[in-house]
RNA sequence: GCCGAAGUGGUGAAAUUGGUAGACACGCCAGCUUGAGGGGCUGGUGGCGCAAGCCGUGUGGGUUCGAGUCCCACCUUCGGCACCA
């Protein structure tokens, strides 16, 4: 064995023996219990950053982890390889976006395998092959005969100066990022999905997900947003159904009819949200509520800038057509809204309350959203903070309708001011007041009135909405998967058929940012109608690529499936046992991926119906952020890299400075790393400076899996000198020759101390990984551990076996993290089976037996004094001998001793006057 | 604004079930080692105090023999987001 602990050397041999051995190829075996681990698979942006290094470390780690445990483990890796940035760079390079992704891709893969990942590469696909996104087009074909995909329109971002669609994230300011020009909206077909049929059962399973963080559940069960109330109408005053111009709808009473105990999600989200003319029916004005039992408080109704009711009203007044082509022109995006200033006009509308008879105002507020319930709401400014300050701001009135007794809870009625806000007002506590018949009722029973009474006029009833919206997958884009659709001028929108699947992406094209190159290849556009044999118009919009990132774990079970999107494989490796992957994910891609899902279980593909037993989101990693900001100009930010921390004698911080330059730099504090703060680390000048068991050792410990991570140099070189030290210590052993078996039962006591540190670290390790996920503290136990075994100065026979099985059982402990050293070292220790076919080892018991215990004694909860007491010592001893103890006798002395609590093999505490 | 999580030495953190606060590591200090390369080794390192000891887990209360941990109120930071009717 070396003297020199060498990282390129030893990483080296390591992987080029597991590669030579397919150490990782997973294979079916029904005889053998399976693990699935999976870590989200990486957009191919160039290469690998901190955030890919930390992710799939920690899968790596539980991986080879419940490899050693005796489970069948499958840890797959691929390419979600479709998406704008391909575009991006072909734009700025001139090369198109396949051979930018498939470079990127053989270079991220090289920095995957130098990390030493236990990874079946015999899977690996990009979602970009045709082998895969066939199948997208295929389930979509399905999706389509079953009703779950349609089409629609939608609103886009329009660039009128490069005559393209732009994705949000090329919108800054409202303008296009590239030609400055002001974006326009633009309504546009497009396809989607029915997610909202299935968003009962979304929100249901999550109960049935106990091994998600809570925190993860609980956003997705905000983003389906059930809402319970009531879907009522208000009677519009002197407007016949004709003057609003909205065409009788096929859906047209299914509302009504359809009862308030099984309401259809499929039937609501029709309702409301297919456009203009529903929400006006018959000339009545729709609205939900959850507050119906403050409908008698209503004093004005508000509806969205896009409503019919508010485009009717437009047309003879040029104002207000304005202020809604005002409303029109903000962002679309839900978190600027929030910040907006409200604004309203009123429509010289009115209309008529359903069961008082009065007419209500109607306004048009830039607050209410035509994407949510009916995009009208009722207004009782008494009782809803929005509509109060809107009501304070028009001066339009204010109706108290519910009322609270605070305090003694009997009668008293607190006094309601149109003041100010107060927190009660939106109280579902109080009793109505002010409400005729309803008068004296709660909450629920006056809810449960006011629908049936609404119900009896046929103008309401209970009604269940959610937020969830259906999901859009058309993307006006090049680099995505083709949707398989063909337009025939006398057949309409023909599927193309399977036989004819994949539709194949053309790889050659180089878009230029004006618009879809897809539209100019004639050679894919032009094509004949699968029905009727005449020419006809291939669809050139591609898929959203959460599309393909939807279903890729199922995937990769039967990767070369050529018959099939799954086969029977997925039987034995489906669902995921332990997924892992960035809380940005948290909502989107886990709700579509359980929403497919199911869809694929409907369609009998799959038989699971949550494809993510366990998930772990791991946190972000950060650096600090330095910068300096001239009297005049831009910011500059500069690398952690390039500035020296300068300290005081007792190493707190006094300032930094450029090394460049030896000039100050200001701290930014710290921040994720990213490229615009500058202050990001490359994975791979850390794994050629100090190797990947360091770079592995240093991720894992530094921090919890699921907390931010700070990036720290020193603690790297930390890292690496623990390695160091290790390989050092283990030389220096196997130096002196392979010691002979011993029987390790009866040993002096420092080597009985010794080895039993060893047993309970391993226990604690044991646990630390497999039960609680704490990696850093397992890391911990093990520098205790190798810290005892330097300091034992003893080169004796025994000595020399217990320290031999010391390294044995760090071998093994540290195979998950640090697999390459561990390798090594586990041959270095004379056995002739490679670590990697190792189980993991036994606690042995005997090994942690002791005859004495240290206990702590406090005197009134103040730590005194420890003493030794044998284990087995009843509780009349342990108090004894804790009273007995000088220090403690000394706090004792001449006080009344109370009580004394025996905690077993903990404490004693002894309580005195 | 709403929701969620978290506040512990100079720093990252540990304390798993209410029972020794600060394990482990970084940094710093002292000493040793002419093998300066990102050296190696030993010891020290929460604050105050000569000491016995006292104080100490964001702040203020509370429960308990005993609270970082439980309860109430507040402050701060981070994350997510919805004007959701």
């Amino acid at each position: 064995m070396d003297e020199r602990y060498s990282p390129e050397k030893v990483e080296t041999d390591a992987q080029e023996y597991w590669d030579r051995h397919r150490s990782f190829k997973a294979v079916e075996d029904p005889k053998r219990e399976k693990y699935y681990c999976l870590s989200m698979f990486p957009y191919p942006s160039g290469k690998l950053h901190m955030g890919h290094v930390r992710n799939y470390t920690i899968g790596d780690v539980l991986t080879r982890f419940m490899r050693m445990q005796g489970r069948n483990v499958l840890q797959p890796m691929g390419w979600d390889a479709f998406g704008l940035p391909a575009e991006n760079a072909a734009m700025a390079n001139g090369v198109p976006p396949a051979k930018w992704t498939y470079d990127n891709i053989a270079y991220m893969k090289r920095q995957l395998q130098s990390l030493g990942f236990a990874i079946d590469w015999e899977r690996e696909f990009a979602t970009c092959q045709p082998e895969y996104y066939k199948w997208n087009q295929w389930l979509f074909l399905r999706m389509l005969e079953k009703g779950i995909a349609y089409k629609k329109t939608g609103v886009v971002n329009w660039d009128p100066v490069d005559q393209t669609v732009l994705a949000n994230e090329q919108v800054i300011d409202g303008r296009g990022w590239r030609t400055g020009a002001l974006i326009e909206k633009r309504e546009i077909p497009m396809y989607y999905l029915r997610i909202t049929q299935y968003a009962e059962e979304l929100l249901a399973d999550l109960d049935r997900l106990p091994e998600w963080p809570e925190r993860v559940r609980t956003m997705q069960a905000n983003w389906i947003g059930k809402s319970v109330g009531v879907r009522f109408a208000f009677r519009v005053n002197g407007v016949a159904r004709s003057a609003l111009g909205s065409p009788p709808s096929p859906l047209e009473g299914e509302g009504m009819g359809m009862g308030g105990d099984d309401p259809s999600p499929l039937a609501l989200s029709r309702k409301g949200r297919g456009g203009v003319g529903e929400s006006l029916q018959d000339g009545l004005l729709w609205v939900f509520t959850t507050r119906a039992d403050t409908i008698m408080g209503v004093t004005f109704c508000a509806v969205a800038a896009e409503h019919p009711l508010a485009t009717h009203a437009a047309k003879s007044n040029p104002k207000l057509a304005a202020f809604i082509e005002e409303c029109k022109r903000g962002s679309v995006m839900e978190a600027d809204l929030a910040t907006i200033e409200k604004k309203g006009m009123p429509t010289g509308i009115y209309v008529t309350h359903p069961l008082t008879g009065e007419p209500i105002p109607v306004w048009v507020g830039n607050y209410v959203l035509m994407a949510y319930g009916e995009g009208a709401v009722m207004a009782v400014p008494a009782h809803d903070e929005r509509d109060f300050h809107f009501a304070k701001q028009y001066r339009l009135p204010i109706k108290q309708v519910i009322g609270v007794s605070l305090g003694g809870g009997r009668g008293g009625n607190v006094a309601f001011t149109t003041d100010a806000w107060q927190e009660w007002y939106a109280s579902k506590d109080g009793v109505c007041v002010n409400s005729g018949k309803y008068d004296g009722l709660g909450y629920a029973a006056a809810v449960d009135a006011i629908a049936a009474d609404l119900k009896a006029k046929g103008l309401g009833d209970k009604q269940v909405i959610f937020r969830l919206r259906d999901w859009g997958i058309s993307r006006q884009r090049y680099w995505g998967c083709p949707i398989p659709i063909i337009h025939c001028p006398h057949c309409g929108d023909v599927p193309v058929p399977d036989k004819d699947l994949p539709v194949a992406l053309p790889e050659d094209c180089v878009p230029d940012g004006t618009g879809n190159p897809l539209i100019k290849r004639a050679d894919f556009v032009n094509c004949v109608c699968p029905k009727c044999g005449g020419k006809a118009r291939r669809e050139t919009d591609t898929m959203d690529t959460f599309v393909d990132s939807s279903w890729y774990y199922a995937r990769y079970c039967s990767p070369d499936s050529g018959k099939a999107m799954v086969d029977e494989r997925v039987k034995y490796w489906m669902p995921v046992d332990q997924y892992i992957g960035g809380i940005e994910h948290a909502i989107l891609h886990l709700l579509y991926s359980r929403f497919w899902s199911k869809v694929m279980r409907d369609l009998r593909l799959v038989a699971y119906d949550e494809p993510f037993t366990r998930l772990l989101t791991q946190g972000m990693v950060l650096n600090e952020i330095f910068f300096r900001k001239p009297e005049s100009g831009r910011i500059t930010y500069y690398n952690p890299a390039d500035v020296e921390v300068k300290l005081d004698d007792k190493g707190q911080r006094i300032g930094a400075i450029l090394k460049s330059d030896g000039r100050p730099v200001e701290s930014g504090g710290i921040g994720t790393m990213s490229k615009s703060k500058n202050n990001g680390v490359d994975p791979q000048a850390l794994i050629d400076q100090y190797g990947a068991d360091t770079a592995r050792l240093f991720i894992m410990f530094a921090a919890p899996p699921e907390d931010t991570l700070e990036w720290s140099d020193e603690g790297v070189a930390g890292a690496n000198r623990f390695l160091r030290r290790l390989w050092k210590l283990a030389a220096e052993h196997v130096g002196a020759g392979i010691p002979a078996k011993t029987d390790l039962s009866q040993l002096p006591s420092p080597l009985r101390d010794l080895r039993r540190l060893v047993h309970q670290t391993l226990s604690k390790v044991t646990d630390d990984i497999g039960r609680r996920r704490t990696f850093n503290t397992a890391i911990a136990a093990v520098m205790e551990l190798m810290n005892a075994l330097a300091r034992l100065d003893d080169g004796s026979g025994p000595a020399r076996a217990v320290r031999h099985e010391a390294f044995e059982l760090i071998a093994l402990m540290l195979a998950p993290i640090v697999p390459h050293i561990s390798h090594a070292l586990w041959f270095a220790l004379g056995h002739k089976e490679a670590a990697i076919d190792a189980r993991w080892p036994a606690v042995d018991n005997a090994a942690l037996k002791q005859e004495n215990l240290e206990i702590v004694v406090q005197v009134n909860g103040k730590l005194r004094g420890r003493v030794s007491v044998p284990v087995q010592a009843p509780e009349d001893k342990v108090r004894e001998l804790a009273l007995a103890d000088e220090n403690v006798a000394r706090h004792v002395a001449g006080k009344a001793v109370r009580k004394v609590i025996v905690v077993p093999g903990k404490l004693v505490n002894i309580v005195v006057a």
